[in-house]
DNA sequence: TGTACATCAGTGAACGCGCGTTCACTGATGTAC
DNA sequence: TGTACATCAGTGAACGCGCGTTCACTGATGTAC
């Protein structure tokens, strides 16, 4: 209880903090990240350029903790969708990417030139996988071993520790990467003028994973 | 014979013209495509510049021709394998993307923010996509028909005129996609530290295609 | 072949802009006695 | 409760930078007679 006191001066600087964060996620959302402008966000939260630097040290500082605040989201929407199996999980990613676009493009879109993200957002980037495992660890394994499936075998450093089988950690991977080509296309726009709706294709993926995978079949 | 005659300032105009576009692709690939400057590539090239204005309007008509030359460079490389079919084609697809990561995600990656593709450029992506369904068409159907593809049969706008089943329609838009969802990925670096082969997932993504897609079955 | 004129590549100076960041400072808020 | 001191948010001026773009100009290359 008592750790939850703040004082007043505390509690100003996290909402100024936040304040600024929230107008950094909409230049963010219109302008994209490169013309991401530290002094158009003082300007715009009401106070002058150099005051910034009172809550980021430098403008990579900010960038670093607006990643690790959209990592951070996308993993509490991930787990909050997990028990619901699958397919759940994959439109719960659609809607929080469809929510806001260049959040989406900014963790997995094309990365930022010279930005090296800190261990820290790997980490969460991690538990979002960890995630993906759990959930289709759960459903009946089914369907011919793929020769990726063959290959983790002996290369699964990132995942050596973890109790899944390859099988699992081969539709993970696939599942991930099919979600995330519909989606990051339609994201782009590349899918404009076709006429189609990319909600049904996104579906369709979902629905043509590996057998065991079908929603239908799905849920502890 | 004579069309091909070139006045010597003509000869001279395109070589500069060429080793600009040179080190324009140089930047691109290594600073990415918000930090390309007329100043650095003038100085690079080796003169002043406002010289750069002799052979382009503005920063945006030459990133427009740089679009340009990059789709007409991938559309080459895709007709130049139709023939030996899907699997082919997809593969010629990831080596054009691998030689040059940062030209790829120039034109499939995040947008760029302000900018609007002349329709000059999504005609040549036009081409591509026809090739893709030239491809996918040479190849007997087969498997279930999923909710997508019965979406097609009434959302084919962009395909409405040509001559192709919404079978094949929807083949060739899941090739597209699942080859993008692996590519981007690799080429972003998120595969990074998991140890495994990304060309392995590739060429089992290639694999899972729709059971007539497999390249054991292909080629006229 | 030589001369007169038009074309065009390239220069250097300048414009206005916005950027990230530093610095010395003012004023308000909190803390300790 | 009041006073003395420390903490810290925010300001305004300044720095150096590189950007895209314009302008008036020089010199070389091509063309027409």
């Amino acid at each position: 209880m008592d750790t939850d006191r703040k004082t007043s001066r505390e509690r100003y600087r996290a909402q100024v903090c936040g304040e600024i964060k929230r107008y950094a996620w909409e230049q963010l959302a219109t302008t994209g990240v490169s013309a991401l402008s530290l002094n158009a966000i003082a300007k715009h939260v009401g106070m002058s350029g150099p005051a910034l630097y009172r809550y980021f040290p430098s403008r990579d500082d900010l960038i670093t903790d607006l990643i690790r605040d959209a990592y951070r989201s996308l993993a509490d929407v991930v787990c909050a969708a997990r028990a619901d199996g699958v397919a759940a999980v994959g439109h719960a990613i659609r809607d929080w990417a469809l929510a806001d676009p260049q959040r989406y493009l900014f963790l997995y879109g094309t990365p930022i030139p010279g930005y090296r993200a800190p261990d820290d957002t790997t980490r969460i980037s991690n538990e979002i996988m960890a995630v993906l495992l759990e959930v289709h660890a759960a459903l009946p394994d089914s369907g011919p071993a793929t020769p990726f499936e063959a290959h983790l075998d002996d290369h699964r450093d990132w995942a050596g520790g973890l109790p899944v089988s390859s099988a699992v950690l081969s539709r993970a991977v696939t599942f991930w990467t099919r979600l995330h080509g519909v989606l990051s296309l339609e994201l782009a726009g590349h899918f404009a003028g076709m006429g189609f709706d990319p909600a049904v294709l996104f579906a369709a993926e979902l629905g043509a994973l590996p057998a065991g995978a079908r929603p239908s079949v799905a849920s502890p």
